[in-house]
DNA sequence: GGGTAATCGAGACGGTACGTCGTGTCTTTCC
DNA sequence: GGAAAGACACGACGTACCGTCTCGATTACCC
């Protein structure tokens, strides 16, 4: 076994090194504990960091976990050129990638975390708006190809879906099989109306 | 200043008094204090209850918010002769009562409490899952007057319904005006596919 | 397995039963679990008593402990002729009921408890005194047939012999041999002063 | 009003200042309150400490107990000349202290402390064990003046000492005049038996 | 190149809440 | 009226975490 040398200060600058193993010890400590589970204390323990560093680099508990959830993996965009298809294959990579990754449990995380406080609420919320745009223009792929009713608000149906997500998420319903995910889907492309046959 | 007598036992069998004045001082606590000072001990000493008698009929904390979250008044159904008004009323109604009562509140807390335990998780799902019954019954009247397309699966609407509050719960967008709201509704009800002119 | 009726009341008399169930509750409770387990929730639990009814009959712990320790099985003097041999005999009894039945764990909580409470000591430090003049029976038989020194106060011995007890009991020291107890009883026969031969 | 500067930590090393006021609010809570008001929680309180500091260093109340009596004044040897004369003084000095001092209180409820608790019991049994040592010096004196019989075991007296000295204590004895005390220790000094007129 | 100045680990500190247990009082219901 | 049952207000228990602090060591930067 090689002796791992104690981490130290590198002087008068932030130590990267302390910085990561922080990250990684508190993704580890959400995974094996829970947000219940997840105390500075902890994390501390677990990255063999003092305290203060972290109250230092993260003063809240929101901002700490909203840079653990960033460091994971994006969902890329799909294009097999028919919408539907599009918007069913991107909400199944979130809802998979939250049910398989430490991610759900992460955003769960924050977004209880962002109920406490108001100016986490604040972060998470613009964090939830700047998914929508992002969103949005999947739904202007759509319209583009006129899938898409040019009358719809893109940033309206992002968060719908949103919505959407989030509930999933917070309800425990991540498992859903893609017929059942693509039956939710087409009462939002549908519409609820009863369209007269004209 | 009147002596109030102490409150006592009444005999083996539960005393109504302090179930109801644990209950008051814990909504008034979430009020005043919000979820982060929401705390047993608080309660104890805002109720004059002995902290063993809240945990003994409120084993979880979520188990006592959703107890005061149901003490408060509930929504009403309309009946306006419009599907489409009588969504709007419905929801509009619970966005109103959430941001001007301690109703909003108590959610919100309610909801962020579930993301720390399991059970708790399950007993909120619970009454998600009842809530989404009873927003199916709107759906139901809409459909018997025939303004809601027949395959429509009004539960998967109500969730997508239920999936909208929370996440304006969630990123504090409770103060719409009502056009805005309408504006979301109506994308719900026309669906976002572009119908082609038949 | 024989259906045991449940103990009730006996009327507007008190139910010997109960006390009998008390007492024994009490015992088993003290043997086992020690005096920091001893509780009258414990006691109550075990007799399948309400805490009322001990709290009737024995209004302090000390009280209760002292009736459990009554009802252990008392001393015999021994007479052997020799009042060196009478002495260790009549010691090694107490210390060996003591240290091999509960009634060493009994009084050894009798004293602890004492402590707390003015009244428990008063009560306590009359048990001693009477002990102290039981005690002195044995001297006054030495006296007697001439073994001890006449000028010496017999309750004041018996409160030398007392304090060894305790002493014994209180610093976990029941396990002497029978040669180690001798020596100490030497001492105190001898008496410390240098006798210049005559 | 001087504005009391808040005692704050000192580093990753005890904070003296703390000890010190922990040991001090022990000390008064004893002679205010008695052993049964003797709480950790009332310490703190009193001390301005948390709670975990006080467990930290103190694991056991009778840890504590024992730091509180040993702060307080120890008894020093006289020496008169006369080996009866040193002996009487030596247990009427201790006699005094634990009359006149909150000394005897505290060694009361540390005797009853370590009835409940075995780790305590040993921990009390070893600092008896040590005064013993200490009190045999006062024996040693005796014999190397030649005026303790060469015979006796210094260990063995002490120990009757220590005993006699506990009881008194506990059976609420400590007001002896000189006299009385003269007597008792008479009796260790001569011995019982009937010495033959040779 | 020597003296700040900032950073790091470590961990003690005053607090506060946790969830449990025991106390002694009370009332209801049954005998 | 005694006894069971058990709820109640109260408060201590011992533990965990919070956010702050002080320390001594360890560089990087600036004069």
């Amino acid at each position: 076994m090689t002796k791992e040398p104690k981490r130290k200060s590198i002087g008068a600058t932030r130590n990267p090194a302390s910085a990561e193993a922080i990250l990684t010890a508190a993704e580890q400590v959400l995974i094996e504990k829970g947000y219940r589970g997840f105390t500075i204390d902890e994390v501390a323990r677990r990255a063999k960091a003092g305290k203060p560093t972290i109250y230092k680099w993260w003063p809240n508990k929101a901002v700490l976990l909203l840079d653990v959830y960033l460091r994971q993996k994006s969902i890329i965009f799909q294009n097999t050129g028919k919408f539907e298809d599009d918007l069913v294959a991107f909400i199944n990579a979130i809802l998979t990638n939250w049910r398989e990754t430490p991610s759900g449990q992460i955003f769960r995380s924050i977004i209880a975390e962002a109920q406490s406080d108001e100016t986490s609420r604040a972060a998470v919320t613009k964090f939830a708006t700047d998914r929508q745009a992002e969103t949005s223009f999947l739904i202007l792929q759509g319209l583009k190809r006129g899938e898409v009713c040019a009358s719809v608000d893109p940033i309206g149906v992002a968060r719908w879906i949103g919505a959407y997500l989030w509930y999933q998420l917070l309800t425990d319903r991540l498992s859903l099989t893609t017929d059942e995910l693509r039956n939710d889907v087409e009462i939002l492309l549908a519409g609820l109306a009863n369209k007269p046959p004209s």
